[in-house]
DNA sequence: GGTAGACCTGGACGC
DNA sequence: GCGTCCAGGTCTACC
């Protein structure tokens, strides 16, 4: 079956899946004819592969199954929130026109940024991607997604990410038996902090919280330092943080130092003028000789 | 509040 | 083949 959702303009699903790395990490998927795939597990506990393509008002998703209207809910629910297609990016395009360096994200339908359907996900991945090489990220997503996530009935290869009930009752050599190292301890406590009701991490998506409020939140999940949070505070919607880490700091050490090593304070200043653009005004800077 | 050292792991590099 | 360094940082102890 197919379910069909809208987009606010300008929208481009190769843009906003490219928007980072994540749709390199496993359950997502993505291929060359402008499909992004992905396993999912819904509430009911069904397992099955979403395939989005997009239309002419914005996304398609194809679905094997058939589903009841709860569950197509649902998948809809979480496309929306994945590809981020309410957002309204009109104020921050129309301070981009004035920057050389920006001018192109309207016409090029910059500024979404891709995320999974939970927070959970999100602070798992990014917690898997601080002091790590990005092919060690990739690495170990797979090998905690393959180990733990239940398995996709029409081709058990594949998996869904696993829930926090899941990776709760596993132990820290279970998450290090999949190469976690010292973040195990991190992603069990996160996991059995969600499970025992401690921590209501889905809540702060829709939490009306000043900004600063949000990401003190944030800093209390054990692994999740200034760089973490700031990169969660951008895939929740917030910009005014900036996710500087040592790529950050070598892009800006290049664009305005001259190849000088720079620290986080000069990557602030940078983008200071910014405001409450901040985040994607570094996000999706034309960095000069850039990646 | 600022800083040094430890931390899993695996690829790159020099020898 | 082996040792060292470091990668899209964070935590803890200490000052």
């Amino acid at each position: 079956m197919n379910i069909q959702l809208p987009a606010h303009p300008p929208f481009s699903l190769p843009v906003v899946v490219k928007s980072h790395g994540w749709y390199q990490l496993s359950p997502f998927g993505w291929d060359a004819s402008g499909v992004l795939t992905r396993v999912e597990r819904l509430s009911t506990g069904r397992v099955m592969e979403l395939r989005l393509r997009e239309s002419d008002v914005g996304v398609s998703i194809e679905v094997g199954d058939r589903l009841n209207d709860a569950e197509s809910q649902e998948v809809a629910a979480k496309a929306v929130w994945m590809l981020d297609l309410d957002l309204d990016l009109s104020p921050f395009y129309a301070r981009a026109w004035d920057e050389p360096r920006l001018a192109y994200v309207e016409e090029t339908a910059r500024g979404r940024i891709l995320r999974s359907p939970t927070l959970f996900e999100d602070v798992v991945k990014t917690i898997l991607t601080t002091n790590v090489s990005w092919s060690g990220t990739i690495r170990m997503v797979e090998r905690l997604v393959s180990t733990f996530g239940d398995p996709l009935p029409s081709d058990p290869a594949r998996h869904a990410f696993p829930t926090p009930e899941r990776l709760a009752a596993t132990d820290e050599d279970g998450l290090r038996s999949v190469g976690l190292g010292y973040r195990a301890p991190y992603v069990l406590e996160l996991a059995r902090s969600i499970v025992s009701g401690d921590l209501d991490l889905e809540a702060l998506k829709s939490a009306d919280l000043p900004n600063a409020d949000l990401r003190k939140r944030l800093l209390m999940i054990k692994g999740v330092g200034d760089y973490a949070a700031a990169n969660l505070l951008m895939l929740l919607g917030y910009y005014d943080f900036l996710p500087v880490d040592s790529w950050a700091m070598t892009m800006v050490s290049r664009e305005w130092y001259d190849g000088e090593p720079v620290g986080r304070a000069e990557v602030e200043a940078a983008f200071e003028r910014w405001g409450v653009w901040k985040g994607l005004a570094f996000w999706f800077w034309d960095w000069q000789g850039g990646e």
